[in-house]
RNA sequence: GCCCGGGUGGCCGAGUGGCUAGGCGGCGGCCUGCAGAGCCGCUUUACAGGGGUUCGAAUCCCCUCCCGGGCUCCA
């Protein structure tokens, strides 16, 4: 078996894929600061690592995957609130209100776009107590001190600082935000911060009344669950710095073990207008907004169109022509079920039609083999749909054998990219029978040639989202979206 | 200022030295009562600009222009 490769930003290279305990697989993705509505930029990293989960699954990996929920201790700069507690202001909700609130809506966008469920997905409350124990170690082992109640990670006692992002230790003195005065060196970040008094979220702990700083909350959780190497860690390109600068020098100091991660796996933005996708510029679209005007799988097969590396820019006119391709992907796999119901030829799949199919797996796999390279992945898709395409309009008629084949090949594609299936009887037997008895009164009229009342039949059903599509083997229908 | 990515045909977007990316849109053909869908063909001597290396460059080197991102808020 081919092993894949991806791209480590550790080593700004490309690696074969090779985990460290076959055919177990770690991943580690960071989840969303549960504190407003997830848009498309959380969006496109999270159905990249769907992908990656499910491709690794599909070759047989065992994948434990997990994605955290931060529910906690994400500091805004400015301020130096914490997001939740901010946000929880801002829409007058208890926290634990707002984080239940959003965090329910979290999952349910991620339902809806079909992103399958990680293994575990933990919350930061929940691990408090883990936290503090690992603050004190690393107090212990020297690597972080305490100042009147706050806790602060020694970037001076962990040499391989900016191994990650790149970033020269010279450079980390300099700094934008004034840093706390007690840090002994401004790059020094914050494990623990003290509360002040009527301070909403807090906990006690070994150094007062107070609450986790952000980073540690992914090391913990991470070392909990999967223990304390990890195959894959992952997350937006945004996360490269500090937060997994931290991550990494927090876990190999507690553990000892090197490397905490052996592949870092890191997803571009989704831009508008070139503009990175973001609450602060005001440029995002909610998953809620986008999922009322498209599909799932019209935002899957957007996402999917560019490498998960790169930058995507979103506009409607682009949206717009994914819907004509997923139509057509979605139109080409409903023609398959449609004609295996009606029943096909007798007979194996056609040698040629077999190998074409074949070899269109296999590009697909290659594809995704090389740094899961998505684009290449649905071109291939595409020529399934062409393949597939000619082979139902042929005047020899399909047969049993190649429309299984058909069948069997978009349902693998389908699973691995994560499309969603396409449902010839979805909502309601009884619209469609409804529609059924007025197409048939129609092909009344059509043999008559009173095409006039056939088309106004035909205009009718359109008006209401019904594309009436006459073929050679009587008429056929799907509902618009 | 320092450090990363980028600029590909009307549009979106693959492609790291020679071999058709793919899609969307448009045009034409086949099919059809018409439409739609599908298939076929065309649009496609596209690679920011200028130098250089090479038998050969979108791809390697140099310079210039433009855009985005990071530098302790973000998936």
């Amino acid at each position: 078996m081919q092993k894949p490769r991806i791209y480590n930003t550790l080593t700004r290279s490309v690696e074969v894929f090779e985990p460290l305990n076959p055919p177990e697989v770690k991943m580690y993705v960071c989840g969303p600061t549960v504190q407003d509505l997830a848009h498309l930029g959380h969006a496109k990293t999270y159905i990249f690592f769907d992908i990656l989960y499910r491709y690794l699954t599909h070759l047989g990996y065992r994948v434990r995957y997990v994605r955290n929920i931060t529910d906690v201790g994400h500091l805004r700069e400015d301020t130096q609130v914490d997001r939740i507690v901010a946000g929880a202001e801002r829409e007058r909700l208890a926290p634990m209100e707002l984080v239940d609130k959003y965090m329910f809506s979290f999952f349910s966008d991620m339902d809806r776009l079909n992103i399958k469920r990680p293994t575990v997905q933990p919350r930061a409350t929940m691990h408090i107590v883990d936290m503090w124990e690992a603050i004190s170690r690393l107090i212990e082992k020297g690597h972080a001190y305490v100042v009147d109640g706050n806790v602060y990670f020694d970037v001076s006692s962990y040499e391989r600082y900016g191994q990650l992002s790149g970033i020269r230790r010279e450079e980390l003195i300099k700094h934008r935000v004034e840093p706390a005065p007690e840090k002994r060196n401004p790059a020094d970040f914050a494990l623990w911060k003290r509360a002040e008094s009527g301070y909403l979220l807090k906990w006690s702990s070994p150094w007062g009344e107070g609450f986790p700083g952000w980073h540690i909350e992914c090391s913990i959780m991470s070392i909990k669950h999967l223990g304390e190497q990890l195959d894959i860690h992952g997350g937006g390109q945004d996360l490269i710095f500090p937060h997994h600068e931290n991550e990494i020098a927090q876990s190999e100091c507690m553990t000892g073990k090197r490397p905490f991660v052996k592949y870092w796996v890191h997803v571009g933005y989704l831009t508008v207008r070139g503009e990175r996708m973001s609450k602060s510029l005001g440029n995002f679209v909610s998953i809620k907004d986008a999922l009322a005007r498209y599909t799932a799988n019209d935002i899957r097969l957007f996402i999917l169109s560019s490498h998960y590396r790169a930058p995507l820019d979103y506009s409607e006119d682009v949206m717009e022509q994914f819907v004509e391709v997923r139509e057509r992907v979605e139109g080409s796999y409903a023609r398959v079920l449609e004609t295996r119901a009606e029943g096909g030829a007798a007979g194996e799949a056609g040698l040629e039609f077999s190998h074409q199919v074949d070899s269109i797996l296999e590009g697909i796999k290659a594809s995704l083999n090389d740094d899961f390279n998505t684009p290449r992945a649905s071109a291939h898709l595409m020529e399934l749909v062409k393949t597939v395409n000619a082979r139902l309009d042929s005047a020899r008629r399909p047969t049993e054998g190649d429309l299984e084949k058909a069948q069997q090949a978009f349902a693998t594609v389908f699973e691995i990219l994560g499309l969603r299936q396409p449902e010839l009887s979805g909502e309601g037997e009884r619209l469609y029978l409804v529609i059924e008895r007025l197409l048939r009164l129609r092909e009344e009229f059509r043999r008559e040639g009173n095409f006039r009342v056939a088309d106004m039949i035909r205009e009718a059903l359109r008006e209401v989202g019904v594309q009436v599509e006459d073929t050679s083997s009587g008429p056929r229908f799907r509902l618009l979206r």
